[in-house]
DNA sequence: AATCTTCTGTGAAGCGGTTCACATAAACCG
DNA sequence: CGGTTTATGTGAACCGCTTCACAGAAGATT
């Protein structure tokens, strides 16, 4: 996607597309381009929080890393989703770091200008509202999840997601059910290691359920995998 | 608390105290008050979400019970606090179950009114996103610290923080930094189990940092806890 | 083509925590 | 007051997952 049509991804984006034509076009001349490089962060754990996030091309990876290395991914962003709405409605530090998994081009609409923009359109308000409520509830399942669930649901589970999203706009696979993680991320992802993962990848795989591939995880009967994830033990 | 102090306690919760009195008065207008027994249940998971609730005294325990009956708890709330904000703001599903820990009175304020209310009080509207987005923090830490840290840490943790909270209006016992928890609930409260906790509440407790009682645990050594709760294995 | 790096596959050993089992003590209640 | 319930203390067996170790394959780099 160029610059070109950041409008048009404005336009399209959950966030906006409800807004009259004029209110987004106020929108847009807020919003400035940038772009990352794979590996490359955009802020780190702890940073003040003064912007607003989207993902145009690419894909960011929410991370945080404990003391001893460890990282743990908390979510993937993918283009056409927003991030760092926390920090842009509290001013207060990141609560985690963000990373390009990818080369990746956001659009940014900073917290200052994004403010003074709210006070003049009351309706955008209820918007970041209900984006905020979303988010609170995804991270209220996480939570339980992380505690409640065994590995092989909570693989399973975010197998499933992953598989169900639409596709990236510049991933060639046009297979909505392939996910292009290595099992190394689908371990930080799901809190545990490669190997654990690689265990029930391997069980799965026998059993007709996936296909593996270097960096991708193609799933075929979800229904099997539904099933998984829903058991607690 | 008797129900003539109703008023005196909205005027003193941090989601009012900021607020003109005429525009407290207003909200207490909307509030209706409500008692519940030992172990009552206010609601659970997946019930439709339409009012708010403020804890007065007594204690609220939010849990979430997994499908074999092994329960959770995500959150106690104390005198002063309030909880069901996520449902009020939209309206869908509660996330949690919410069971009286001890009677409990409560306030009530039913979504329809409150929406009404917001519109010509955008103010207060301010102060909701602030205590939406510490939710979403305090909450994102939740998952953190169950992926990151070991169960010594986060029983640490829970400890420190609740031992540090001022004193419900109807405990007698004046010590800041008694505990009022069984240590089955201390284990839900961690996701554990009883024994385990038992196993770090004895070691700490001959090294002198603790004193135990049936339900109830009195943090000595405040330090030590904290060196502890830092750990990551 | 040869080398280097990253990702995958797999087994062995170990550990943190669960589950089960049972003993004891404290609070509750008729 | 005696009997019942509820909470604590503790050990043994077990299990899911981690960590470590190493081998091979697939891309990337030269």
């Amino acid at each position: 996607m160029s610059p070109a049509d950041r409008g048009s991804f404005l336009r399209n984006h959950y966030l906006f597309r409800d807004l009259a034509t004029d209110v987004v076009d106020k929108i847009e001349a807020l919003a400035a381009m940038r772009r990352l490089g794979k590996g490359e962060y955009l802020f780190q754990k702890g940073d003040p929080g003064d912007a607003l996030y989207g993902v145009i091309s690419g894909r960011m990876i929410m991370c945080v890393t404990g003391k001893q290395g460890r990282e743990i991914i908390l979510n993937i962003i993918e283009p056409g989703e927003v991030f760092g709405e926390i920090a842009l409605l509290d001013g207060e530090p990141r609560t985690a770091d963000a990373r390009a998994a990818a080369a990746t081009t956001l659009f940014t609409i900073h917290r200052r200008d994004f403010l003074r923009f709210l006070e003049s359109q009351p309706a955008v308000g209820v918007h970041f509202l209900r984006l905020i409520c979303q988010r609170l509830r995804q991270t209220s399942e996480l939570v339980e999840d992380a505690i409640l669930l065994p590995l092989s649901a909570r693989l399973a589970k975010r197998l499933l997601a992953m598989s169900e999203r639409p596709d990236d706009a510049d991933t060639p696979n046009n297979d909505r059910h392939t996910i292009n993680l290595s099992q190394n991320e689908l371990g930080q992802l799901t809190g545990s290691s490669r190997e654990a993962v690689n265990k029930y990848l391997q069980e799965w795989r026998k059993a007709g359920w996936l296909e593996l591939g270097r960096g991708r995880v193609t799933v075929l009967q979800p229904e099997m995998l539904r099933e998984l994830a829903r058991r607690e033990d």
